[in-house]
DNA sequence: CAGTAACGGCACGGCACGTGCCGTTCTTGA
DNA sequence: TCAAGAACGGCACGTGCCGTGCCGTTACTG
């Protein structure tokens, strides 16, 4: 996972091929076929053995603050360093292959997504939010501007276009008077 | 671009081939590389050549109904239809290979958001939005929750979806008293 | 300590890549 | 009207990686 982490960064996804991270690893290929089924496998691992513990949610009490804080570290993360193009890559290659969709899914968005949900089940209980809000809707509306941008238009994932999206969702959010 | 629609369906965009899609076109191989310089830049000249027509906006006066409309058309076309595993291939190709990303977005998703942009703006300046409000951001918490569906979470993107993030945009979008 | 599973290394057939070279067909401009 | 040249369909080639066999060796397990 370390040699596809390395190769990847210095060859792009694309130009990433089993063969050679075996090769690199000082590996044969077996040994990888035998764990993963398929690239975008092996690079779901190796990018989650280096960012799991990184992703959980504060609860300080302040929930804008605490949102604030979990994406700003998600982003810069995902987003920012040197593993974002691999990141991204990874998302691409989960829209042609249906395995790494689910795997994905499974052991990094809905996880990632469930968590804010709580924070935000959390902050509402505590008279934070309208008793009526969407809270899966609120968290589509923080995440898709995001991947929005990350992966579709292009444009640099700033914290302070994440400061713009957690503005323009607290506006439609606070407890009504 | 027929042929590669009819392959493309077939076959998936991952056991695409240009060989394939010359050989079944009756056409030499040169013939494509002279015109396009990958498979995706082929796949998208050939679902533009689809869809190009179908995502214009209306503009009857009611900014909400107009919105609902155009979406609801372009969420049918991209998301729903046939050829929805090939548009979100593509996506997935643009996220590494950087010509593929930037055809995408200067042909298709930077005329689509432009759009919506001036359709906000000409609601605005009728007064029915906040004269403040930030419509790119606008843009991107409307097209970012159907992105993130449609290429991350995999759900549904139904037309009660689409609703409830138009119902959320406009919670916090409408003039001040 | 014996049995076995996993290993690194190597080779194989298969496939699609991108690029040459053929001879033919179509377009264009004098 | 016709000649020059561009574009064409067809074919073949070398290359790289795929995924899977088969070696002999090493490491674990009971």
């Amino acid at each position: 996972m370390r040699t596809t982490l390395e190769l990847g960064q210095e060859l792009g996804y694309a130009k990433l091929s089993i063969e050679a991270i075996a090769a690199r690893a000082g590996v044969g290929k077996h040994t990888v076929y035998r764990r993963w089924p398929s690239k975008g496998a092996l690079l779901l691992d190796s990018l989650l053995s280096r960012s799991a513990s990184a992703l959980d949610y504060p609860d300080s009490g302040d929930l804008r603050a605490d949102l604030r804080r979990q994406i700003h570290e998600a982003v810069g993360l995902l987003a920012g360093g040197p593993l974002s193009p691999l990141f991204k890559s990874l998302v691409g290659e989960a829209q042609h292959d249906p395995g790494v969709a689910e795997a994905l899914n499974e052991r990094f968005i809905a996880p990632q997504a469930a968590k804010t949900v709580a924070r935000l089940e959390a902050a509402r209980d505590q008279g934070q939010l309208s008793p009526d809000f969407d809270l899966d809707l609120a968290m589509a509306i923080l995440s898709g501007p995001l991947y929005f941008r990350l992966l579709i238009t292009g444009e640099p994932l700033t914290p302070e276009y994440v400061d713009r999206v957690l503005d323009a969702l607290f506006a439609g959010m606070a407890p009504r008077p």
